[in-house]
RNA sequence: GGGCGCGUAGCUCAAUGGCAGAGCAGUGGCCUUUUAAGCCAUUGGUUGAGAGUUCGAAUCUCUCCGCGCUCACCA
């Protein structure tokens, strides 16, 4: 198979007409891409100036810079929007102030998805729209392909409709450049991404966490059960792993003294896309010595619930049909009561695999063969039970056995104090209370290594330097781990990953020439 | 990776075996307060790619490419 990348094959003939522009503009010694550009206001600026500026019947001047999304062409005038960073303004060009030829020039030349710098006075029109009134114009950028561009419709009740609007999802995703130029409410929801992380990090700086960098590329993984994608340091001569965590590492600050620390950074995991999975994702984990789960639990409902506060202005959110409340304390749940509740079968009376499968199939349902005790619980966990907590729940103490990382509650070595928060029936964050013996986390190493043997790349792999870090002595400690992609895709109402992420993974852009298969 | 679905003009979509179309965008013309501006005219297509069935394929079949949904995987 020969592979390579689209280049454009063909300038399409709406792009060859402007091409033939960008030539008569440089013919007639002007050139379409100059270096520098003016600006006194953005239109947000400008309106508002304005709006005071009139009551006292004063002028407004202003240089406005922004890209055309729509032209009315007159004959003797011309209206159109230019929309920047702050919104859309109109620009009303009128003869008398610019001259025909002017005018000509502007419908000739300029091309919605065109930037345009725009000099004038601010008016209204018959209208009533705040308007500027153009007395000069320039070509910042010309825009050669045409870009995918909506029309908006006002209706009497004020709402806008957009026409022919871009929406082909492969289309958003891969020229995502294209979706937020034309799209204003995806630059929403990135705008709204940002805000949220910022809070993040205010919160924690606020509580007196410390944030540090740990490695990407690291000699072994671990922290979590995934598959890692693997690279080769050449001068090294070794392979190094994208992280698939920061746990281990974030871990080890913690013998070295540093009480309170998190990371908010890029995980790597080499497993299936899926409408909440993607091979890179955010991801956001915080160790505290001396704390608990049930301490941790309560700093994360306080900090998911400031964060919605401060981004959105309320802790009341929508998210598909449900409406959720987002306000501390968060309902808790025992994870053993909430299995029992939605399946009949206590988790507790069956201590091996097979005890655990037979009582379920006498309940009528079908679980998994050949499986753990621990994934069979996992199983019920996301069958059944994990599709009914939509208000927000902390489920709380696991199965050792799927939790190689936690430490046992006291007098109860099968159960370890862990607890993942639900809201809108998915998953947002896993924390516990961190185990800080050597011996035993030695030993769990040990015991996960056997589960996996089959599959190398999944297992557990033994760390020796954390377990050397461990043995200098680890306070006690709570950790969290949270999913920020999922976050943010609870607190804008998007319901797939890609929407939330500026450039989600897709198949490499290629083609077979004709004929030519593998 | 499996199952189901989709791919038609720059964008949004029609055409279900019988001449590939519309609106917007574009191009030419008219128009001094428009705002999906309007009116007249007009350009634009290897129907994702390739093969097959048929007198005839956007439409039916197969292969491939891409995307979506879903299952598996996934702390």
């Amino acid at each position: 198979m020969r592979e390579r990348f689209v280049i454009m094959p063909e300038y399409s003939s709406l792009e060859k007409i402007r091409l033939q522009k960008l030539e008569e503009l440089r013919a007639e010694g002007i050139e379409p891409f100059p270096t520098r550009a003016e600006r006194t206001h953005t239109s947000a600026q400008a309106i508002a100036e304005f709006e005071s500026a009139e009551k006292e019947g004063r002028e407004v001047k202003a240089t406005l810079a922004g890209r055309i999304r729509a032209t009315r062409a007159m004959g003797k005038l011309s209206f159109a929007h230019i929309e920047d960073g702050d919104g859309k303004i109109q620009l009303f060009f009128r003869v008398n102030e610019v001259g025909q030829d002017r005018i000509d020039f502007f419908n000739k030349m300029f091309d919605i998805g065109d930037f345009i710098q725009v000099g004038g006075v601010m008016m209204r029109t018959k209208t009533g729209e705040a308007t500027l009134l153009v007395h000069e114009f320039k070509m910042l950028a010309k825009a050669v392909s045409p870009l995918p561009a909506a029309k908006d419709e006002t209706l009497e009740d004020g709402t806008v409709v957009r026409h022919a609007a871009l929406e082909d999802a492969e289309i958003r995703a891969r020229q995502r450049y294209a979706d937020l130029a034309v799209n204003p409410e995806v630059r929403d929801v990135f705008r709204k991404r940002a805000a949220i992380i910022k809070s993040l990090r205010e919160f924690l700086d606020e509580k007196g966490f410390l944030e540090v960098e740990t490695p990407i590329l690291q000699p072994i993984y671990g922290g979590a059960a995934a598959r890692p994608f693997v690279t080769h340091h050449n001068e090294l001569d070794q392979d190094m792993y994208l992280r698939i965590s920061f746990e281990l590492y974030l871990k080890r600050l913690l013998v070295g003294n540093l009480e309170k620390v998190y990371e908010i950074g890029r995980d790597f995991r080499n497993e299936g896309v899926s409408f909440k999975h993607n091979p890179e994702f955010t991801q956001l984990e915080f160790y505290w010595a001396y704390a608990d789960y049930l301490q941790v639990m309560e700093l994360t409902e306080q900090m998911v619930s400031s964060v919605a506060q401060q981004v959105l202005g309320t802790m009341k959110i929508k998210f598909k049909d449900h409406e959720i409340d987002l306000t501390p304390p968060w309902r808790r749940l025992e994870m053993r009561q909430g299995l029992l509740d939605v399946t009949g079968v206590d988790i507790y009376a069956h201590t091996d695999s097979d005890s655990l499968a037979a009582a379920l199939r006498a309940k009528g349902l079908v679980p998994p063969v050949g499986v753990t005790r621990g994934k069979l619980v996992d199983w019920m966990l996301s069958e059944k039970l994990e599709p009914t907590l939509i208000q927000p729940t902390f489920l709380y103490d696991y199965p050792r056995d799927i939790s190689p990382l936690a430490k046992s509650r006291p007098n109860d070595p099968l159960t370890v104090e862990r607890f993942e928060g639900y809201v809108a029936g998915f998953e947002i964050c896993n924390a516990f209370t961190e185990l800080n013996d050597p011996l035993d986390q030695e030993s769990r190493f040990l015991e996960m290594g056997r589960d996996y043997t089959d599959d190398e790349e999944e297992k557990h792999p033994m760390d020796d330097d954390y377990l050397r870090a461990m043995r200098y002595g680890m306070p006690p400690n709570g950790g969290f781990g949270m999913g920020v992609d999922r976050l943010v895709m609870l607190l804008t109402n998007k319901h797939n990953i890609r929407e939330i992420l500026l450039f989600p993974a897709l198949r490499k852009e290629e083609f077979n020439s004709p004929g030519e298969t593998e």
